[in-house]
DNA sequence: CTGAAAGCGCTTACAG
DNA sequence: CTGAAAGCGCTTACAG
C-alpha cells in the first residue's frame, strides 16, 4: 500500500539487474523474449507503474505538449481539445492546456509557464490581439517545436494545421450570390488573424467573380461574439438601405443576431439571409435552421498532436510540410434559401 | 541555448552549495534575505528554470491533478475546465484531462491511467452508466484524494462539489405551476446520476405542493442530446392529451426541441411553455429566450481545484467538509410566460 | 545560517 | 543477451 514499487524489487525478485527489467519493461529489442516475459509477468504481480518523473529525469524529455488557446469553453476550441486528448492519452503524452482569453498579454504569461513546464513541444492559436512572436521565440532557439493551428501566426516559418478559410469565405459568399442576393455584408472578427482576414478574401473573390463591386463598409469587425450579434442586428434596423444577406464568420454570433433581427421584426431569410461559420451544434436548433461551413474541429486537433508527435519521434519532419490543410465544406440549411424575397 | 542551467551552476558561480541555493529559491526561512537575493539574481541572469521532474522525483509529489468528464465539449463542462485550468495555473499545478464519453468502461480505462501518471488528486464528474465504485478504490487505498463533482458517486463517502440540484427542479417546477401549467412534462437524464434524480425530486416536491398528482409517464428519460430533443418533439405530437409544459434538464436538447416542435406547428410558449437547465449561451439567441436554471460551471470548476490544493497543502481537511453546494438561480425568459393559453 | 552527502527511480554507454 | 556504474537535478535529515 504505503510502498511503491520499483524495478529494483522485480529484479531483486528475479535475481535480475535493474538494467535489465528497465530494458525489458521498455521492450528493448536485445533482451530475450523468455526474460520480457518473465519481468512483464512479475511487474504486474507486483502492481509496479513506471515512475514518469525518474524516467523523464532521466531521458531529458517531459512527454507533454503545451496547448495555448484564446479560450477553452467555445465550441470549436473545446472539441478540438476532445480530439487532441484523445490522441495524446493515446500516445502516452500528457497535455497542458491554457488559454489566453485573447489577451497577447495573458498568452506571453502562458508561454512562459509552457516554457518553464519543459514542455517538448508547443501547440497555439493565437489571441485575437497577438502581433508579436517574441514571446515564442525561445522555443525555438532551444529548438522546441512549435505548430500553430486554426489561428496561426503568419509568416513565422512555424508549420501550420488550418483549413482553407479563403475557400469557406468563397463558398459561403457564392452560395448566397447563386440564392440572388447581392447586397451582403460580412461579419467578422479582427483581420489580424489569418481565420478572418482569408475568409474576406473569399467573400472578395466570389463578389468579383459575380462582378458585385466591393465596399469596405459591407466588412464589419466585431468581437463575433453573442453580444456582438445583437449589436449587428440594431445597426441593421437602423440601416436606410438593409442588406439582403449576411455572411457571420460565427455561428453563435449568427444565431444570436438572427434571434435580435425577428425581434426588430425582421425575419430571416425572407428580409436577410444569414450563412455562418464553424457548424456549432447550434446552427441546428435554431429555426430557421443555419446554413453554416463544417468546421472540422476535432480532426485539427487530433491532427495537431499526431503532428506533434510524429515530429517528437522523428518519425518525419515538420518543417517539410509546411502547412496542413483540413478539409471544411458548405452545409446549406433554411436560413439562406430564396424564399418570398420582397 | 543547448545546455540548461541547473542550481549546481548557480551554486558554484556564488560560491555557495546546491543546498542553500535549492534552499533560496524555495524561499525557505532558515536563509539569510542576502543571500536570497543574491541567488534569485544569479538564477535570473542565467536563465535558471527549475527542473520539475527531479523535485518530484525527489519529493514523491507531482503537482498534478487528473481530471475525468464524460465530455469535454459541452458548454458546461468546458467552462468547468476553463475554471479549473485558471486556478490550477495560477497555483502552479498540472491538469491532466480525459474524457469517458459517458462509458463506465473508458472511464475505467481513464482512472488507470491517472493512476499511473501519479496524480496527486483526482477530480470526477462520472459517466451516465457508471455503477461500480471498484476503478476508484486504488485511489482510497493510496489516500490520493478523490472528489466528485457535477455529477457525483452517491455513499462514496468522498467529497463533493454540486449545486442544489432538487432546489432546481423544484424552481422550474414551481415556476411553470405559478405560471398555471399543470401537465408537465420532465425531461431528463438516466436516473442513476444525482444530477438527474435530484431534479426530479424537484419537480415532484413542486408538483406535491401545489397538490398536482405526480404521473411516472410524465417522466421521460433520454440522453438529453440534440437528437433527443428532436425525438420528445415528435413524440409530443404523438400524444392524444398534450402536456402544457415542459421542464428539460439540458438547455441544449430544450433548444432543439423547441426547434422541432415549431416544425411540428406546436409553438412556446403559447401551446408549450418549456424551461431548460444550465443557462447555456444557446438559451439566450433563439426566440423565444429560454428560460432556464444558471448553472455556476465556472465556480464549480475553480472550488474543485481549489479544494483539492488546499487539502494536498494540508491547509484543509476535505474529509470535514463532506459537500460543497454552490448556488444556483432560476432565470425567467420568454420560454415559461403564459401568454395567450389556448 | 550554511554545507556534505545520500537518495528519489530510472536509462544508457560501455563492457563482456 | 545481461550487468555494473554513473548520472539526470533536485531536496532534506543531519551536522555544525
Amino acid at each position: 500500500m504505503g510502498k511503491e514499487i520499483t524495478i529494483y524489487d522485480i529484479a531483486s525478485q528475479l535475481q535480475l539487474s535493474p538494467a535489465t527489467v528497465s530494458r525489458a519493461l521498455n521492450n528493448h529489442p536485445a533482451i530475450n523474449e523468455k526474460t520480457k516475459v518473465l519481468i512483464n509477468a512479475k511487474a504486474e504481480e507486483l502492481g509496479y507503474r513506471s515512475n514518469k518523473f525518474a524516467s523523464n529525469l532521466r531521458k531529458q524529455k517531459t512527454n507533454t505538449i503545451g496547448v495555448i488557446v484564446p479560450r477553452l469553453n467555445s465550441y470549436i476550441m473545446s472539441t478540438v481539445i476532445a480530439g487532441m486528448e484523445k490522441v495524446a492519452n493515446d500516445e502516452g503524452f500528457n497535455l497542458i492546456i491554457s488559454q489566453s482569453l485573447e489577451s497577447q498579454r495573458k498568452e506571453i504569461a502562458n508561454t512562459k509557464t509552457m516554457f518553464n513546464s519543459r514542455v517538448d513541444g508547443l501547440l497555439v492559436s493565437v489571441a485575437f490581439d497577438t502581433d508579436s512572436f517574441e514571446h515564442f521565440q525561445p522555443f525555438l532557439k532551444k529548438k522546441i517545436p512549435l505548430i500553430f493551428f486554426d489561428r496561426i501566426f503568419e509568416n513565422s516559418d512555424c508549420p501550420n494545421i488550418v483549413i482553407d478559410n479563403a475557400k469557406g469565405g468563397y463558398e459561403a459568399t457564392k452560395h448566397l450570390i447563386e440564392q440572388g442576393f447581392k447586397n451582403i455584408i460580412h461579419i467578422t472578427g479582427n483581420l489580424k488573424r489569418n481565420v478572418y482576414s482569408d475568409r474576406l478574401k473569399g467573400y472578395q473573390q466570389a463578389l468579383s467573380e459575380f462582378e458585385i463591386p466591393f465596399k469596405s463598409d459591407n466588412v464589419w469587425v466585431t468581437a463575433l461574439s453573442l453580444e456582438a450579434g445583437k449589436e449587428v442586428a440594431h445597426r441593421i434596423k437602423a440601416l436606410p438601405i438593409k442588406p439582403d444577406a449576411l455572411f457571420v464568420s460565427s455561428d453563435l454570433c449568427a444565431v444570436s443576431c438572427i434571434a435580435t433581427l425577428k425581434e426588430l421584426n425582421i425575419t430571416v431569410p425572407n428580409d436577410i439571409a444569414v450563412v455562418g461559420f464553424n457548424n456549432d451544434p447550434v446552427s441546428q436548433v435554431i429555426s430557421p435552421k443555419l446554413t453554416t461551413i463544417h468546421y472540422p474541429a476535432k480532426e485539427m486537433g487530433e491532427m495537431a498532436v499526431k503532428s506533434m508527435i510524429n515530429h517528437l519521434k522523428g518519425n518525419f519532419n515538420l518543417d517539410a510540410t509546411n502547412t496542413i490543410t483540413l478539409r471544411s465544406e458548405l452545409i446549406v440549411r433554411e436560413s439562406s434559401l430564396f424564399l418570398t424575397h420582397s
